[in-house]
RNA sequence: CGCGGGAUAGAGCAGUCCGGUAGCUCGUCGGGCUCAUAACCCGGAGGUCGGGGGUUCAAAUCCCUCUCCCGCAA
């Protein structure tokens, strides 16, 4: 019972933010194939672990294939098997190579978490609200070979919150990709999409986070270290000493003026503190000591001496 | 066999090295004080010290083992 305009797409993603946009194509288009990152080891135990996109689309007994590569013929020949019209592409993960990008007649679209040309790269979800930006969203672009730098077809605007986290960003925007990916296809059927080149002069990156971005500077504003707190969360988290332990800041808030100095914590009641550069203080709301569990400000201060 | 930290009262922690009455802060309950406070004072309840085995006159503590939680690394 298909539809006389479905398109026949390939779809390559690999984390859970691909999902509602692989969902979105299985309801309406024809996924004849999906394109995954190879399983990989997960957890303290490392158990070998198939990624979201791989399990979403065995559910629907569509066929999944995880190359180590997309450089070699292998995968071009099993592309051009399935003859599609499109390839749709979202956070897999490997760079697409320009002779697969030229196999499909719609050629290869992407979908990308920030509004280009801003924010190219990896992270760009977590790097908005990092940078302190107040809006955000989604951008369709026709892939070309470099990196996030084809013509923008259809960009969909999303405000940040005020203490939103890149968790809870990230699922904003991967709802609004699915529909973002959907206004862009109702256009090219229709004939009636217009390709923007990007201006690369105002363009910027947003690179892959790790574990080395999680320190805390506290000689920074009490707003930037808030928005780096709430850009890290959940992963990889930011971090400080604390009391001769590393703990994990997974909550803040921008509190008042101190007269403490930067770096400082101290506590007023069952609140928990920080001095920041700019001589005001974010207070601890959530906090996690390493070897420990996640807990409020109120019930690490019971078991630690502060002052 | 990747490396490491941890499990003690409702919560967060100390005590373990060196075996000998179960502690601290917070909460909770009762009372007091105050115009007032996430304040202060007095008093009480609440724990088979993660499970199992062993050593010992005696184990939270030493030995063996199991389960679960967390950090790092991938």
């Amino acid at each position: 019972f298909r539809k006389r305009n479905d398109m026949k797409v390939i779809f390559m993603g690999t984390p859970e933010f691909a999902l509602p946009t692989l969902e979105y194509l299985i309801q309406n288009e024809d996924v004849k194939a999906v394109f995954t990152q190879p399983d990989k080891p997960k957890g303290r135990k490392a158990v070998l672990t198939a990624p979201p996109v791989k399990e979403m689309a065995l559910m629907h007994s569509i066929p999944v294939y995880q190359p180590n590569t997309l450089k070699d013929d292998r995968a071009e020949e099993i592309i051009k098997s399935y003859n599609p019209d499109l390839l749709v592409v979202i956070a897999y993960g490997k760079i697409l190579p320009q002779s697969i990008l030229e196999i499909p007649p719609f050629g290869a679209i992407n979908i990308h978490a920030s509004l280009l040309p801003k924010l190219r790269g990896a992270a760009p979800i977590q790097w908005s609200i990092i940078n302190g930006d107040k809006v955000t969203g989604i951008t369709t672009m026709q892939m070309d070979k470099g990196l996030d730098t084809g013509d923008i077809l259809v960009q969909d605007e999303c405000e940040i919150k005020e203490d939103e986290t890149s968790g809870e960003l990230h699922n904003r925007l991967a709802k609004l990709g699915a529909i973002t990916l959907m206004k862009t296809l109702e256009k090219i059927k229709k004939g009636t999409i217009e390709k923007v080149k990007q201006d690369d002069t105002k363009h910027t990156i947003a690179p892959i986070l790790s574990k080395s971005c999680s320190p805390i500077d506290w000689a920074e504003p009490s707003n930037k270290v808030h928005d780096k707190v709430r850009g890290l969360n959940p992963w990889p988290s930011a971090c400080t000493v604390l009391c001769g332990k590393n703990v994990k800041l997974h909550k803040t808030a921008i509190a008042g003026e101190t007269d403490k100095k930067a770096g400082s914590v101290y506590k007023d009641g069952c609140r928990i503190y920080a001095a920041c550069g700019d001589g005001r203080a974010v207070e601890i709301l959530e906090i996690q000591p390493e070897g420990s569990r996640r807990m409020t400000g109120a019930e690490f201060i019971c078991g630690h001496n502060i002052d």
